[in-house]
DNA sequence: TGTTAGCACTCATGAAGAGCGAGTGCTAAA
DNA sequence: TTTAGCACTCGCTCTTCATGAGTGCTAACA
């Protein structure tokens, strides 16, 4: 057999079993396995002693590590990778069966946000692992009306309505010389204009087609383009809902005070957590360890899964665990939550 | 001397000078203060024997505790409270002279939001604890401007924006059988006559008052009644916005796992920090340890500190520490942060 | 009468060492 | 190829011991 990128060889039947068996006994117990654990299961019929030659070779591959010199063994990154790869799909098919088709929302979840928030709290407590949902980029979304709406001489606040139904505003100033009328004017070009277009796009849109439109149906002295700047300058972002983010206290692996620090710390920037969670990908993607590229991360797994509308991925839903966490059962329970949420945000729309 | 609410009778000058110069120590140390450290303080005449008889009397009075038989004293939490309030003004007074005039806000802050999430994060990393704005009730506002915007055959969008250019929006559920040209009455109606009514006021005003116009200006089979209830059916309540959130993690007497957990619990729970920190007090409120009256605060001291808009209390200020915090400076910077958040709250209204 | 020196006593803390047990790798025999 | 046997390694836990910072009490002193 031929050298592939697990390493020398393929390997054999044996030692795919003993790994298995392994990694699943320490995701269960988060104790180093030794080979006289491994022995004593009943579908094992090899001695310690053989046992410990193939996890010597398991070893040497890089599937596992040792705690210290005598201990026994436990996964490593690579092996959690090969074990998520290959050994996970086969038992994973069977078990599949009992899909989890009944998720405890509360009785009506009309709005995204609340299915969003409560998606992640059930995710989390499921788990007892951390949850994040990223919501929807509303800058995505198209435009469905605009309003300005002066709340004193020079502020006024700004609406944009999606078709989604989501409510972005913000506060802008005024030029000195407008008129109410002018505002009117302006709110009612746009509306005719742009409606459908993607509030991302509004600001190309508006440069592009309608300065002449402003120009025969404005005011000349009004500056516009400063105006319009602040008026379509966002900043907002996709907004996060978090489910358990003290579960991450209660793994064994984060008993230590000055470990969890920095998890916490994480969990709470935005911004990293933004970029953790965002995937384009449709469909599930794991990241283990350092494939999470960064430190606080790196005795974690992430696992992302895509939530869709009208077949489009639009946000995710995320799970944050230890290394060792039950990718057996996470994974089954994301992808049928990925799949209620994509299902009750389409019903949304009807 | 007659008997006052602090025990027997008044405390010496020197008991209080004794129990202050502990508390100081304490607060800078966290470690259990001994009477030869106190007789070392150069401003210390006495011996430690004469010090160890009067820390035992002030531990008779209640004012301070042993960790075992044989350990320096710490603070009680009646020793806490008395320091708060008889022991910390004399200080306070010399050295508030140097007021913290300047807070690091980043250039523009033109929100109030961003206003209150930036004061949160300034207030947590000059004290190092954790601090939580109860940003003001939207309810309260009163009213500048609704819409009602469809955004399909059967679902709308209602957006209240107030006075002080917050929006308030949510989804509702058109009644079957109503017409564009019904809903733009409304809206009409709605906002002629209800603008400059408190949001939470709104719904009383129309039922007392409004009912005839309706039944004047629109058509008599639509089912007004369940649609205004929903349309006003507040449920969003003040906003929380938080710096620190994970410092209580580098409070010495927190080092231990099973002494944050609920403390985080309790910080993730917007039910209780909202009770926790609501006050209605204009001005600065104090409370140590089980003054709190949750089992996850009975270590922990709460400070509130009010902001006004146009004189009037709508929102708190809030620094959440461990019972030995840095009173001293600790009030006085809460002090100034809730005067300059006052201040630049009611510049934006100009 | 208030203050202090002296002293016996307590208790937390940290270091040192012993014993245990779960594990290993290696060797030689089946 | 598999396995029994064996010496060896570490991490843990428990005990013991010494140390030192603190106390309370008593008796003497100013």
């Amino acid at each position: 057999m031929s050298a592939n990128k697990w390493g020398d060889g393929m390997l054999t039947e044996r030692q795919l079993f003993i790994l298995r068996v392994l990694i699943d006994d320490y995701i269960k117990h988060v104790e180093p396995v030794g080979s006289r654990t491994i022995s004593k299961r009943e579908d094992i019929t090899y001695s310690p002693a053989t046992i410990r030659n193939e996890l010597a070779d398991l070893e040497d591959l890089g599937f596992l590590e040792k705690t210290h010199t005598s201990s026994g063994r436990i996964p490593s990154e690579k092996g959690y990778r090969f074990y998520v790869d290959h050994l996970l799909p086969s038992l994973f098919m069977e078990e599949n069966e009992m899909g989890h088709s009944e998720f405890l929302f509360t009785e009506k979840v009309q709005e995204a946000e609340a299915l969003f928030d409560q998606s992640a709290k059930i995710l989390s407590d499921m788990t007892n692992y951390t949850s994040v949902v990223l919501g929807p980029n509303a800058l995505d979304m198209k435009l469905k009306n605009m309003q300005i709406i002066p709340i004193s001489a020079q502020m006024a606040v700004a609406i944009f309505v999606t078709n989604t139904g989501h409510v972005e505003n913000r506060q802008i100033v005024l030029p000195d010389t407008i008129e109410p009328s002018d505002l009117e004017k302006l709110v009612n070009i746009l509306n005719d204009r742009l409606a459908g277009v993607r509030l991302i796009e509004l600001n190309t849109r508006i440069k592009k087609e309608l300065s002449a439109v402003f120009k025969k149906h404005l005011r000349n002295d009004l500056n516009m383009g400063v105006f319009l700047d602040q008026l379509l300058l966002w900043s907002k972002k996709e907004k996060l809902f978090y489910g358990g983010k003290t579960n991450m206290l209660s793994q064994p692996e984060f008993r230590d005070l000055d470990k969890v620090r920095p998890l916490l710390d994480f969990l709470e920037t935005r911004d990293l957590m933004e970029k953790l969670v965002s995937s384009t990908d449709k469909g599930l993607t794991i990241r283990i360890g350092t494939e999470n590229e960064h430190e606080a991360m790196k005795n974690c797994s992430v696992i992302n899964a895509s939530y869709t509308m009208h077949g489009k991925h639009i946000g995710t839903i995320s799970l944050i665990g230890p290394t060792r966490m039950e990718y057996k059962k996470v994974i089954s329970l994301l992808d049928s939550l990925s799949k209620e949420m994509t299902n009750r945000l389409n019903g949304f729309s009807k």
